[in-house]
DNA sequence: GATCGGCATAAGAAAAACTTATGGTTAGCG
DNA sequence: CGCTAACCATAAGTTTTTCTTATGCCGATC
């Protein structure tokens, strides 16, 4: 008993003949005459009653009758559903993204994609960009926004942001005195860092030797309290100059440039290679690119 | 897309794996890739992602998941449905009889099948015999009892009671006198008869040319009523004995055998040939020749 | 880096479904 | 009452579909 039994049958039911189902769908009559013979069979049960010229329903075709509009119903619905799917786009998109993208990259592109697209939801797995990598590998998340190198296996990488580290302090800090302090005079004040992630593991990197003689004063989970901190002189730290740049233009913090340092940070949208992209997923793509064009015009 | 499809489509979605989901359905791993691969072309829609060892379902496959567990379980229900028709019998069996059969036959016979098959519904349908056999030969009613002979083109014909018809008249009436009152006597007094019917046709012709001299006082068109107009003296008439019994004993009427008429009606259970029976249908025509055998045993 | 497991693809075989041809039955009509 | 047309069932043969077997490819695992 296939959809297509189902359809034979339901177009004999309807139209009292074996014959004009079978123009109806196209096929000759024996066809028909004997697809419902088989679905007779299978079913143990007789569903017309051929009387001279005349066709009846049986009790157990009258039975049959209507679960076979619902079984024709459900399954158009499922079909038109389906395809669906992938043209108007709807449904769920997973990005994850470490923290201070989702302060600072990911309002702009959301707001634009939500106008565009209303009916796709999006939902954010925050996390330091390691685990966003693994998650991304996993097929747990549709995209990662992830500091940039890394590992290009089986991933496609869009480069979507880069900016320049900075040094930030107090308005009142004595570096301030300087347009560029060199690494040297900077280990020398308290440091307040990020607990850990990848800008943190680059920068001992580059500082060094100098990294031990560094007094990290504090270590903080996010960057709006880092930032809160150094603001009120608790110490000094270094994150990507956009990320200050409001409270800069407020006068409660100093952003300088390192003289020799010069560390940019690059971002990423990272996603699976050879993954399928629905609908919802390529249009969240093109807004990233087009919003990524907006911004380099307005440089 | 058939449900064959469907259900590959699932037990892979299940199972995440096409090699299991082929194992569980009896086929070869490629029967299963192939026909997937056929559902998604035909839907235009990538049903699965297929990363490294691992199946994953896409948005699509997770919409067509959905309804192909409804679509299967309707189609698994629908399956019972018809086929239990045939065997819990239920359902409905229509049935037309004159009034008198309604009211002195079909009783008992739907007393013992209702004790039987509580789950069927009978539906009655009164009319003289004559509207009856067309609606039995039109398939609008399942059975017809009616008065027999019937052409039996097309028909089973099932003798189900006879019964000798006979006169009856008021206690008081001056006809009580004798024991077998004959034709010529009774014509004499006032008649009531049935407006229609096969019985009153039969008579007519018995009758013969004593028809004409027949005062006819009143035409009615139940026996009820009948029977009430004859007990109160306003005239005679002739029904199946059968159907006076029960006054006879109370003494409100009187039941006599003509003498020279010796007419036996007979009732007949009808059914078109060729036409299938289903299982309410079968039980019923058993439980009509139990409650005849039962009958026949008692007398 | 060799091997195993799992999916895709190709080719050939088996099964299913369709078409054409035909026969039987019934309803309609002269 | 017989003829004809309409309609369904069945048979035979062909086409289409859907399997299976064989094999290749790729990623995971040791």
């Amino acid at each position: 008993m296939n959809l297509d039994q189902i359809r034979n049958f339901h177009a004999v039911a309807v139209h009292r003949s074996f014959t004009i189902a079978a123009e109806t769908l196209f096929r000759t009559q024996p066809a028909i005459s004997t697809q419902v013979r088989m679905l007779e069979e299978e079913l143990g049960a007789r569903l017309f009653d051929r009387i001279g010229k005349k066709i009846y329903l049986t009790q157990a075709g009258d039975v049959l009758f209507d679960y076979a509009e619902r079984l024709l119903n459900l399954h158009d619905e499922a079909k038109l559903a389906v395809t669906e799917v992938n043209t108007v786009p709807k449904g769920k998109i997973q990005i994850g993204a470490n923290e201070s993208t989702c302060l600072y990259v990911l309002p702009q592109i959301f707001a634009l994609f939500k106008k565009k697209y209303p009916e796709v939801q999006i939902s954010i797995y925050r996390n330091f960009s390691k685990k966003v990598l693994d998650k991304v590998r996993g097929n747990q998340l549709d995209f990662g926004i992830v500091t940039l190198p890394v590992p290009e296996q089986e991933l496609n990488i869009l480069p979507i942001a880069e900016d320049e580290l900075r040094l930030i302090t107090s308005p009142d800090h004595p570096l301030t005195l300087q347009t560029s302090p060199d690494l040297e005079e900077v280990v020398s004040y308290p440091f307040i860092f990020h607990t850990a992630g990848t800008t943190r593991e680059r920068l001992r990197k580059h500082f060094g030797s100098r990294w031990d003689r560094l007094h990290i004063s504090m270590e903080l989970a996010s960057i709006e309290t880092i930032k809160k901190f150094v603001s009120i002189g608790m110490g000094i730290s270094i994150v990507p100059k956009s990320y200050a740049e409001e409270e800069t233009r407020q006068g409660t913090l100093c952003l300088l440039p390192l003289r020799n340092l010069n560390l940019i940070r690059k971002l990423g949208l990272i996603y699976r290679k050879n993954r399928y992209l629905s609908r919802a997923c390529i249009v969240f793509l093109e807004v990233v690119e087009e919003s990524m064009r907006a911004l380099a015009t307005s440089k």
